[in-house]
DNA sequence: ATCTCAACG
């Protein structure tokens, strides 16, 4: 309670202008654009008081610019771009303007907003796909917004991407892996495609490195480049919101325990500032759980003037209901206090808030090629996530962050952007992808930034091994090109492939739909013994796939009814989700050829096609040593079964799992216990060089 | 005897 907050500011790097208010754009024309005059990169850095935001946008796209940059501050600009190019006829002839977003829920906010600023109806001249949902019609629907991801899959049908006129990537300083996958493929389209305009939308600072990794210079040109400047030097366009002051304030000295710290300052909040409401960023349900908790204790002691309080957590793994709760108008007189992940910093935006506390951390994924495992740790944030969670201080009226570090260390130590996802994750799944779009060359492929060829090369291994890929390192047929058509991980689409031949495709695509739910039962968390209890009537002696396929068999018969999931503590919203992802690959494997039949209760089979897919995630208790401890088959990793698991406690011999959780120790979290011979019959060359101990068979 | 940031097809 005794911390001293010094005032900083922060001052954006580059004034904004609203079209409206008329004005000054940051703007910088391509380089050989001599009409204005600019043919070098100093002089493109000036200001000049010409256009307007939609001129502006109208004389790149009609005059030079094959890439434009628009750099910005989450101003929200960059849905007018869409509009203010199918006005210049860009959407005639045929032609779709696409529009990605990184996230479901974006696409269908800025599909709604854009239609009803045009007073379209959404699914008509504007319209919007994602997984699971199509609201377009062809021929009619002239600007598409869609998630990156979709748009990738639709490459795999029309790789050149040509009922597009303009493709508009938005938030790409993100860098999610689809995101950094789509940058690259469109740089090479842009060379078979001349006409094709791009825009990309990112934030002001990432913007420059944009703009140098999309600028196309001729192969035999290199001398004459140098000589006269860059060559085509995508143009940049800088446009600030318009978003409200946020002071900074830091902590004067270093904190040891920023969740205490984090409470503190939330009650010093409430103490000495006005009305309204506080958004605390920690980094996980643990942490959250502890502050809420917290919270309301020391608003209960100090009864009378904290009883203002309202306290509320927010991650993820939050029932639908609780998540409600965060989006209720605070009462009069009260002051909602919302402690949340990083869900928080992109993908929730909450009205209202005036402060911010910023712990400087999250939870973020590591992947280390070496084990093959992702760990997830808790790390400090970047300069732009900071940036970014300050912000949202200032969405209403002028605001206030207050961050748990010193302005010392936000400015000589904290990094200024974070690591893009594509350089700490598994990466199969991309280069299937990849490979699908005829890129065989996948370390020399032109990524934003590149991936540690050791992930990559772990990456051709493993699809290697599961016969996806042949000695060239080419898609085998049919495996490799059916694996490429079916959107989930090549390790689950594999296992699909295998069931189709063994007979056991209906249950497979069930546990396949499970395995893509976070998980299928309510509030794992703390001791719950009705859920025990509940488990045991599903439970299957083989593991938790087919304890799966009692839990979705159940659910059917129960006619999908939540009051049924209720009682069984199930997580209604997640198997409705399991049915929904279980039609669409339904209709994906009969689209591939491949009929869906029922190995009806043969459970031997159903292990037998999960290990054609998952064969290197075996283990093998060890006997000898602490409790139910396992090591793995292909690195002697050890690990241990989740306590979720069906099989924790039950410690068979031979098991293999579904994935890794790494926190204390190593978890295996989705087991069934196999027999080790069905190891050499699925993959005999993978088991050829490794010992399985004969004396243990 | 213990539990995972969020997000995509």
């Amino acid at each position: 309670m005794s911390q001293f907050w010094k005032p900083g500011t922060e001052r954006p790097q580059h004034c904004l202008l609203d079209d409206e208010e008329g004005g000054v754009l940051f703007f910088s024309a391509p380089a050989n654009s001599s009409s204005h005059g600019f043919s070098n990169l100093e002089r493109q850095r000036q200001r000049l008081p010409v256009f307007k935001y939609r001129t502006a946008i109208l004389y790149l796209v009609e005059n030079h610019a094959t890439t434009i940059i628009v750099g910005e501050t989450g101003s929200g600009k960059t849905t007018q771009i869409p509009q203010y190019l199918k006005e210049a006829g860009w959407a005639d002839g045929g032609r779709v303007i696409a529009c990605t977003q990184p996230r479901r829920l974006a696409v269908q906010s800025v599909a709604s907003r854009v239609a009803e600023e045009m007073g379209a109806k959404v699914g008509e001249e504007v319209g919007y796909t994602i997984r699971f949902e199509d609201k377009t019609v062809q021929g009619v629907t002239k600007i598409k917004f869609l998630t990156d991801g979709v748009l990738l899959r639709e490459m795999m049908d029309d790789p050149l991407l040509t009922k597009y006129s303009v493709i508009i990537v938005d938030e790409a300083h993100e860098r999610s892996i689809s995101t950094d996958m789509l940058l690259g493929l469109l740089k090479k389209i842009q060379r078979r495609r001349p006409e094709l305009r791009l825009v990309i939308s990112s934030a002001t600072i990432e913007a420059e490195s944009m703009s140098i990794f999309f600028q196309t210079r001729k192969k035999n040109d290199v001398g004459a480049a140098e000589a006269n400047g860059p060559k085509n030097l995508p143009s940049i366009l800088s446009v600030e919101g318009k978003a409200y002051p946020v002071e900074i304030h830091y902590v004067q000295d270093p904190v040891s325990d920023y969740l205490q710290s984090a409470v503190d300052t939330v009650l010093l909040i409430h103490e000495k500032e006005p009305l309204g409401d506080v958004l605390v960023f920690l980094t996980g349900q643990d942490d959250i759980d502890a502050a809420v908790q917290l919270l309301v204790e020391e608003a209960r002691v100090k009864t009378t003037k904290f009883s203002g309080l309202l306290v509320l957590p927010l991650y993820s793994g939050l029932p639908r209901s609780d998540q409600d709760l965060i989006f209720a108008q605070t009462p009069k007189g009260k002051r909602k206090v919302v402690i949340s992940t990083n869900i928080a910093e992109t993908s929730i935006t909450l009205e209202g808030v005036v402060y911010v506390v910023d712990s400087g951390f999250s939870k973020q994924r590591y992947y280390n090629p070496i084990s093959d495992i992702e760990n997830l740790v808790v790390a400090p944030i970047s300069k732009a996530s900071a940036k970014q969670r300050a912000g949202r201080a200032g969405r209403v009226q002028p605001g206030k962050c207050f961050r748990l570090y010193t302005e010392d260390y936000f400015v000589k130590e904290m990094p200024a952007e974070g690591i893009p996802e594509m350089q700490r994750s598994n990466l199969v799944s991309s280069v299937i992808q990849l490979k699908a779009l005829g890129i065989d060359n996948i370390l020399g492929f032109d990524w934003l930034a590149s991936p540690p060829s050791e992930s990559m090369i772990r990456a051709l291994e493993v699809l290697y091994s599961l016969g996806i890929l042949d000695e060239d390192a080419k898609l085998t047929s049919p495996c490799g090109f059916q694996v490429a058509e079916i959107p989930l991980d090549p390790m689950i689409s594999k296992m699909i492939l295998a069931a189709d031949i063994l007979g056991c495709l209906e249950e497979m695509l069930t546990i396949a739909a499970v395995l893509s739910v976070q998980s299928i039962w309510t509030s794992v968390r703390g001791k719950n013994k009705g859920l025990d209890e509940v488990k045991l009537l599903f439970a299957a002696a083989e593991g938790d796939h087919v304890t799966h396929l009692n839990v979705y068999k159940g659910f059917l018969q129960s006619g999908k009814s939540s009051q049924w999931c209720y009682k069984n503590y199930i997580n209604y919203h997640a198997l409705k989700k399991v049915v929904d992802t279980r039609e669409q690959l339904g209709r994906l494997v009969r689209r591939l050829g491949l009929v869906p039949k029922s190995c009806e209760g043969d459970t031997q089979t159903i292990r037998k096609a999960i290990i054609a897919g998952f064969f290197s995630h075996a283990s093998q208790l060890e006997e000898y040593g602490q409790n139910g401890m396992y090591r793995t088959v292909r690195s002697s990793q050890e690990v241990y079964i989740h306590p979720s698991s069906v099989l924790f406690r039950v410690n068979p011999k031979w098991v293999v799992y579904h994935s890794l959780v790494s926190t204390d120790k190593h978890y295996m979290h989705n087991v069934i216990a196999i027999d080790p011979s069905w190891l050499i019959e699925a993959a005999p060359d993978f088991y050829q060089l490794r010992t399985l101990n004969p004396a243990l068979f």
